[in-house]
DNA sequence: ATGTCC
């Protein structure tokens, strides 16, 4: 392994800045908001930034922030628990009818999507009844949800029960996909909905309340953070956990129906051959890294230890990667979680029109009106620049091509 | 990203 794979930012009084961005343009903004993360004095040794870092809210996405005595909420965010869950089957190609709508409209009937619950048949495919899959998953969270609940019954007001197995909206997908030897794959994207997001700002204005007495000294008051040993550091841990649960059996629910809805839609009988990789990406987990125990919260990025599987996805139309963790130990063994954009979604509307999108995603199946323009490819960074930058931290083990897409 | 009353 190389030791020059990474370069390193350093400022006054903050910890140096580990940068896989070798040929990718990075923010002058970006780079600020990684330097005020790095002043937190319970950084551990250094952060770790990936090729598709980009400006986030509070902090960088696209960055691995490890702590030792305290939690910063609002680093994790809102969208606690946002991954990525794909399976090869042992479809090929010339298995798919030449006409691939019949499957988008089955799996978008399959899945709720865009704003919707799960049950009582508003559009966008809810269910009357939630499948079986949504009941068994929701009695395994169900205690844990309690605990929390008995703290904090605000939460009982949120869309939880309501959520699991719905897909979402924004950036949340769901894709067929073909890999290099025509195998068909199913990968899709979301995360903890609702009821995640109530927990991440619940805990955000928790800490901001906390700390109102320092909050000023702070270079960003969504830096606010939670002291190991509070009441509220404990009871975050305890309730991102949960959410972190509730988002990979959310994709666990909706990758069965999505799977069940092709079982339907295609004559040629099929099964999963490859274990399913289900693999967060904005998310907080305690892990031992240079002999330590370390809090890592990963924004926008996936583990990547030795041998461990992730799932790269590109943007819509471009290329998707899974990849095999090689364990680098100074990225906490981490890797990117995706291409990162390059322009806003506002700037993206502005620059593109429906036209430009249309051609862009010629070959994908998909929806193309005017309220996708914000994924088109040329927002996002060439994801080949993005691999290239962190290939000390993954090996690539498939390349994907999306042929099917449903946008929330 | 979510949900809604600025």
């Amino acid at each position: 392994m190389k030791n020059n794979d990474y370069q390193i930012m350093t400022s006054e009084n903050a910890a140096p800045v580990k940068m896989w961005t070798q040929g990718v343009p990075v923010d002058p903004g970006a780079r600020d908001q990684l330097l005020n993360t790095a002043k937190m004095p319970f950084i551990f040794r250094h952060m770790a930034v990936m090729p598709d870092v980009h400006l986030g809210k509070g902090s960088t996405i696209g960055s691995v922030i490890p702590t030792r005595g305290a939690i910063i909420p609002a680093a994790v965010g809102v969208d606690i628990g946002c991954g990525m869950i794909a399976v090869r089957t042992s479809l090929n190609a010339a298995d798919l009818p030449d006409n691939l709508y019949g499957i988008r409209s089955a799996i978008e009937q399959a899945v709720p999507h865009g704003r919707t619950v799960n049950r009582s048949g508003r559009d966008k495919g809810s269910w009357n009844r939630p499948p079986e899959a949504v009941d068994r998953h929701w009695a395994s969270l169900l205690p844990g949800f309690k605990r929390l609940t008995d703290k904090y019954p605000d939460l009982l007001k949120t869309n939880n029960y309501q959520h699991l197995g719905t897909l979402g909206t924004g950036n949340h997908f769901i894709e067929l996909c073909l890999d290099e030897q025509n195998q068909v794959w199913v990968m899709l994207h979301s995360g903890s909905r609702g009821v995640g997001n109530a927990i991440g700002n619940l805990f955000i204005t928790l800490a901001q309340e906390d700390m109102h007495q320092h909050i000023a000294n702070l270079p960003d008051r969504n830096l606010a953070y939670f002291e190991e040993g509070s009441r509220h550091f404990d009871d975050y841990i305890e309730a991102v956990s949960w959410a972190q649960e509730y988002a990979r059996r959310n994709r666990e629910v909706m990758m069965q129906h999505v799977l069940e809805a092709l079982a339907r839609e295609i004559p040629k009988p099929f099964t999963a051959v490859q274990e399913a990789v289900n693999c967060h990406h904005n998310y907080v987990q305690r892990e031992r890294h240079f002999g330590e125990s370390v809090l890592v919260t990963r924004k926008g990025a996936v583990s990547a230890q030795k041998g461990e599987m992730g799932i790269i996805p590109g943007s819509m139309g471009a290329k998707s990667y899974i990849v095999r963790g090689l364990g680098n130990e100074e990225s906490f063994c981490s890797c990117s979680h995706g291409a990162g954009r390059v322009m806003s979604r506002t700037a993206a509307k502005k620059h593109f029109t429906l036209e430009d999108q249309k051609r862009a995603t010629a070959h994908v199946e998909c929806r193309k009106d005017s309220d996708v323009i914000d994924e088109i490819p040329m927002a996002y960074k060439d994801i080949d620049a993005v691999m290239a930058a962190q290939s000390s931290l993954v090996e690539i083990v498939h390349t994907l091509r999306q042929v099917v897409c449903v946008k929330g």
